[in-house]
Formats: C-alpha cells, structure tokens, sequence
DNA sequence: AGGAAGACCGAGTAATTTAGTCAACTATGC
DNA sequence: GCATAGTTGACTAAATTACTCGGTCTTCCT
C-alpha cells in the first residue's frame, strides 16, 4: 500500500473541493489558498483524478473543477489509487519473473499475507466517501466486545 | 503505515526462523541462504527485534537466534514495528506544532480519517501470528454478505 | 591458549522515490 | 483579443530506503 503524502493531499483538495462546490466550479487557486498548497502541485493531482473520472473540469474565466458524482459517492480509495498509482502490497506484484521472493516458481510464505493486507486497507478505504470525511462520520467498527 | 520492504524482510525471516527453530539457535548465515539476503542486512534488522524482545540470542559456535516466545504469540505487527519504528499515519503526528495542516489549533478534515486508517491496519496485523502466516491461516473476515 | 563461528555495533554510501517546480500551450468567456 | 484557468511534460532537489563495510566482543572446541 502506499497512503504518501501526495495521497493525502489529494484527499485534503478532494473534501476541501466537496465542501466548497456549491453549483459552481473552484479554481484550484481557491484550493491552494486554502490548503496551503502549491498551485502547480494541484494540477499534478487533479490532472490525474480528472483522467480517472473524479472530475470534471471547465476552461477559461469562472472556470474550474468540480465532482464528477456527488461526494456520497466517491471514495477514498478512489482518491488514493488514482494519484498514487499501483496499490501493490506484494514485492513480486503478482508476477512470477522470479525476480525478488518468487523461486522455483512457488509463492514465498509471506505472499499471501501481504496480498490480504492490501485487500484490508482498500476495503476500509472503499468503505469512507468523502461526505463522510467531510461529516466526520467514520466508521469504527463496532468492537465486538473485549 | 509503514509496510515497506524493510518489514517485509523482517516477516520473512521470522516466518523462516519460526519454521526451522527445532530446539536450536538458527544461525543468520542460514536465513540469509534461504531466503536470500546478505548477513549484514540481517544483522541490522535482528538488532531492533532483539531490543524489543522478540527473539533472543547467543554468540559464539553454534549459536545463533531463536523466538523469545512460540510462534503463535508473536504477531506480524510486532515485527513491522520493530524494524519500522513509528507507524505514524497521519501527517502531522498528533503534535499540533501547527507545522503541516493544522492551523489555528483545528486539526484538519482528514486527520481522524488517517488515524483511524492506520487503526485498521494495526488491528489487521496484529490479528496474525507467525504461526498463522507458516500454516497459510490468514482470516478473512466472514463478509457479512454484501 | 588459540582459533574459528557467529552475534554485535556504528558509520557510511548508493539507489530509488517523492515532493515540488517551471515554462509553454490551449481553450473559454467577456 | 486579452485575461483567466486548465493541460502537458520535462526537470530538479530533497528525503528516504536499502544495503554495505570494517571492526569488536563472546563463546565454544581442540
Ligand atoms: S511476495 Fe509474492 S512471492 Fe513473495
Ligand atoms: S493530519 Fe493531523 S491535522 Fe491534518
């Protein structure tokens, strides 16, 4: 997994974009005013998002960015996977080339371990949107008891 | 979270440890045959275990590394810490030193969701048990249908 | 006693990754 | 047609990571 710090600036412009778009589009000026952030970097990370279909985005004046679908909607994980790239838990990342843990062709007794981790943390991240991010509504598991 | 190669390097060598500790030390040499690593990386990452108190050793011929306690009572995150250190989530570290996104005092929007991201995590890895990973025994969780 | 096995320690380096910048281009609205 | 704002891609600097090296201290065996 990754969860940089390029992804949590990327969730911070996402619920600070879910809490500001009120019918019209924000300029990632706003944004960066706001979150303390650099105007260039911002680009970098809606450029991406608005490929993977979190965005959308209008050109020229009063232009600017806004949700895709309604932030009840939009994931974290999808915030995350979409600036950072692969999610891979795993050292041989599937592959069998061999190349790292992976000899003579069995999985090394860590593989599945780690391939499960990852499913972990995704599922957790799939399971917050931004409207919860935004309410602070996090889910904490029921504790089942101790 | 962490889980960089360094922890994965550390599981793997205590899974292998915990599978080859028959009554005897186990030597780094041997370890670093199996699983293919350098002796002098090993060294560094039994040195934090051993601090922390999860393996114990003895010098000289013969001597080598053995669990301080029986494989089912030694946990993955255990390990990934050890050799990690902090298993800090957040950006800001829980300090307000107002140096990243905490301004004014506030703490921002996405702080209660990285906390409790990297909680998940921790739970998750410290579910498992070395014994859990050697014997393939990795829960998953019952999914309560979907 | 002496030599070899093997843990122990700290500093040091090389590679990779990450964060962040810059300049030039394109579309849009007034 | 000019200002606004997104689009693109390459580029650099800083930090982190992974990994090595040289040397020491202990213990066992002969
Ligand atoms: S992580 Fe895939 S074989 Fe080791
Ligand atoms: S992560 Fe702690 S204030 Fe933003």
């Amino acid at each position: 997994m990754k969860l940089s710090t390029k992804g949590r600036y990327a969730v911070m412009a996402m619920t600070d974009l879910a809490g500001h778009a009120d019918r019209r589009a924000v300029s990632l000026a706003e944004i960066a005013e706001r979150q303390q952030l650099s105007v260039a970097y911002l680009e970098q990370l809606f450029a991406r998002m608005r490929r993977r279909g979190l965005v959308v985005s209008a050109r020229g004046p009063g232009g600017g960015y806004r949700l895709a679908r309604p932030a009840e909607e939009t994931t974290i994980a999808e915030v995350v996977t979409a600036v950072d790239e692969p999610l891979r838990a795993t050292r041989c990342g599937g592959k069998d080339g061999a190349i790292g843990c992976m000899r003579g062709g069995a999985r090394c007794l860590t593989h599945d371990l780690w391939e499960e981790t990852g499913r972990q943390i995704q599922d957790y991240l799939a399971s917050v949107s931004l409207a919860d991010v935004l309410s602070g509504h996090l889910r904490r598991e029921p504790a089942v008891a101790a």
